[in-house]
DNA sequence: ACTATAACTAACCGATCGTTTAGTTAATTT
DNA sequence: AAATTAACTAAACGATCGGTTAGTTATAGT
């Protein structure tokens, strides 16, 4: 063949993702990933096709990063406690400090609740609805809790993870914790 | 004098604060606050000087809306019970189906939280720690809790908000009184 | 009725948006 | 080493961004 690409996709895929991230999907210009991936709109396109493919890579990007976690929490045995650990282990990977920007998933999901782009609208809702589908799993786990408690207990956490979001963006170590705590006592 | 204005600035700024509610700051432009406050670019900077002007006039036209409810809280003697009804009537002003968008300062909070914009995010920061303050006051009138727990319900309760938004934007009545219920079993 | 003045319309401003393309550079293959 | 081909640089694309301004219209005071 000919000369060979000077960048790995994946990244700068990851250096994309930090920047959606940090300013949401609008507020980041081609511009500011251009500086920020270290290449050329011209490389942008020819890998990844429009700023809105670059995106939909940094969201394929950020759910493998958090993907550990998921299964932990699917293959785990301790039913709603898992939830509490699964909340922890959330704040272990989006608390990072100077770079702080709550969940990229639920930001993504508030930015774009009343945007006509039906492929991201979808995935977002996707997400929820399957965290709902574990949570109520967990929570159906260890207990013998009634269906309407369930439902009630899962809507709950998953609303809940929009205060954690925010928690995990501005707030100090101890707060969060105290947050994710007083959520559990309700459970 | 001359020719008089052919519109209320009351009234025009009363159309734009609903379309940023619905879209946020970035994604609503001139030529949509145009549509939308049925004015001219020309009569929209004349009264406003630009774009950040009527948006900081929308968010002041919000405040007003929901200053009854403020005023509620801050004259009430239930204590804790006091920041409930001041859940249920921050949905009742804002949960509007069709027209759903949450709550528009805890959106602007979310979308200026990592902005260069001072003025917008120093108006946030205060309308946030303000709450607290109500909060921490309403939660220490009639129990005899301890400062520390009084400071972890405020925290927990302005962290809910977050996801009473989320709720008051995309779920039904049912689940966002559920919502309230079991957030306030914690206090 | 005339004049002054403010509110209006509409065209236009430079800057930046996401995207494309012409032209150059470098590595692979023959 | 020459030819090929893909990755690069950089300039430009039309559209839209927030904002301005020349020219017109309508109303108030004299």
């Amino acid at each position: 063949m000919a000369r060979q690409k000077q960048y790995i996709e994946a990244e700068v895929i990851e250096k994309a993702m930090g920047l959606f991230w940090r300013n949401g999907y609008e507020n980041t210009s081609m511009q500011m990933l251009e500086k920020e991936m270290g290449i050329n709109k011209f490389s942008i396109y020819a890998s990844f096709g429009s700023k809105h493919g670059v995106f939909l890579e940094s969201l394929k990007s950020y759910k493998k990063k958090i993907s550990s976690i998921f299964e932990k929490l699917q293959n785990s045995t301790k039913g709603a406690e898992a939830i509490k650990e699964f909340f922890y282990d959330s704040v272990d990977v989006c608390h990072k400090p100077g770079n702080h920007s709550g969940c990229l998933l639920t930001n993504t999901y508030n930015e774009f609740i009343e945007s006509n782009d039906q492929v991201i609208k979808e995935q977002m809702t996707t997400f929820m609805a399957d965290l709902k589908t574990i949570f109520i799993e967990k929570l159906s786990g260890n207990t013998n809790k009634d269906k309407q408690t369930i439902q009630k207990q899962a809507n709950f956490l998953l609303l809940a993870k929009h205060g954690l979001a925010a928690a995990s963006r501005v707030n100090n170590p101890k707060e969060i914790e105290d947050y994710i705590e007083m959520t559990f006592q309700v459970i």
